[in-house]
DNA sequence: TTTGCGAGTGAGTGATTACTCACATTTCTG
DNA sequence: CAGAAATGTGAGTAATCACTCACTCGCAAA
């Protein structure tokens, strides 16, 4: 209802053109309108309560424009969400391998870490994440992309990081599986407080030392 | 998709018909049936993508008899929504108050406790958790109702309880809003996975232990 | 200049939407 | 038992839905 940082809305639009441009090349001017409009509408009210004129009038268009570009008022909506799972999660994933391979023997600075790229890239993203949350309690086909594609990959590489730490007794062992979930959890459920239940002044740095703190000495053996 | 656990939807239905019926005696029964069916629609589709029609075919009933008990589409999702809020969850707020007034002296197994009531909550009432969880983003009434109705009543009183542990020095002093929003997500993101992300075949107990595990260790001075 | 083509659109399409109303039927009450 | 009130419905309503189609336009290759 309150709409969204313009910032943050310009970082997803350029990220969604960008994967688009990537797969067909340069963008018809008003197919871009489109699916800047969308991912807005989509956003603030969610797919199933936005409708297609609603998108035309927001992107300036006639109606019909959106479908010469999108076969379906689905597919736009896959358009838009399938670059968060294959071009923007694909780094994010790296990123945080990367995280678990550096700073060794501290958890805590790790999970610091963690919070703070993943707390940066869901504000940078804010409207697609807001849209993947929506849709995704719906949306069968979203559900498999996020386990398959994200969960299970981070779990295999985090549980080598994860028994070594273990081994050299620097945390107490635990499946992959179940330090991800705890630690997504905190992290989401405060993403989720700080941008849409209860959004007004939050000290992050100060939030994030908090989590981390708990999760690193919960993970102590 | 997989649809609900029907004996999860009796619960729920029961709950939402005792509420109504609380506020205005017997139901007819066909509006019974349209309560029963709506909520079961809006909590396998959203509620935007329901249709009265689908409701109506669901209940056994003609499109009109909706409007003759019920304002507008709107306004039967409230009806359905609003007694999770007063009448649900007031008793479980009372319980969890009751968690903390008990148990002196182990964390752990306080947060046991509200583990295991609160997924049990989850489970009996299902269905209106996945509406609410649904609606939440997109509706600002519930937003308000969940943080106002819920959260702020539970951490003015959780506030006593950490404050005394933190005194004897049983846990390190941390403000129950920090507290409850980690607790809570630990949970919700548990659930969540459970039934949502990826439902087969979990070991409550086991889950249960380790995530208390870590959060009350965590929570150690 | 002609021809072909992708971009864009106004004016529709039938289907579906939430919702209404006149009227039948059942239930309650005096 | 009479009559009022509550319950239930078939047949609508206008509006909106996602989507189509015949068409124009600007532009570039032949």
């Amino acid at each position: 209802m309150s709409g969204s940082d313009p910032v943050a809305v310009t970082e997803a639009v350029a990220a969604v053109i960008a994967a688009v441009e990537a797969e067909e090349g340069k963008l018809a001017p008003k197919k871009r309108a489109v699916l800047e409009a969308a991912l807005c509408c989509f956003a603030e009210q969610g797919f199933a309560a936005t409708s297609t004129r609603s998108i035309a009038e927001r992107a300036g268009v006639a109606e019909a424009t959106i479908f010469r570009h999108f076969a379906s008022k689905e597919d736009l909506l896959l358009r838009i969400v399938r670059p968060l799972g294959m071009r923007l999660m694909a780094p994010a994933v790296a990123e945080a391998e990367a995280v678990f391979a550096q700073a060794d023997g501290d958890p805590e600075e790790m999970i610091r870490g963690i919070f703070r790229a993943r707390l940066a890239f869901a504000d940078r993203y804010a409207p697609l994440v807001r849209i993947l949350l929506q849709e995704l309690p719906v949306n069968p086909a979203l559900q498999g992309l996020l386990q398959e594609g994200v969960i299970a990959r981070l779990a295999r590489f985090a549980e080598d990081r994860l028994t070594r730490e273990a081994e050299q007794g620097h945390i107490r062992p635990i499946a992959a599986g179940r330090f991800l979930r705890i630690v997504a959890s905190v992290l989401i459920g405060y993403w989720v407080s700080r941008s849409m239940v209860a959004p007004g002044d939050w000290d992050d740095e100060a939030e994030i030392a908090v989590m981390a703190s708990v999760l690193a000495r919960g993970l102590q053996p």
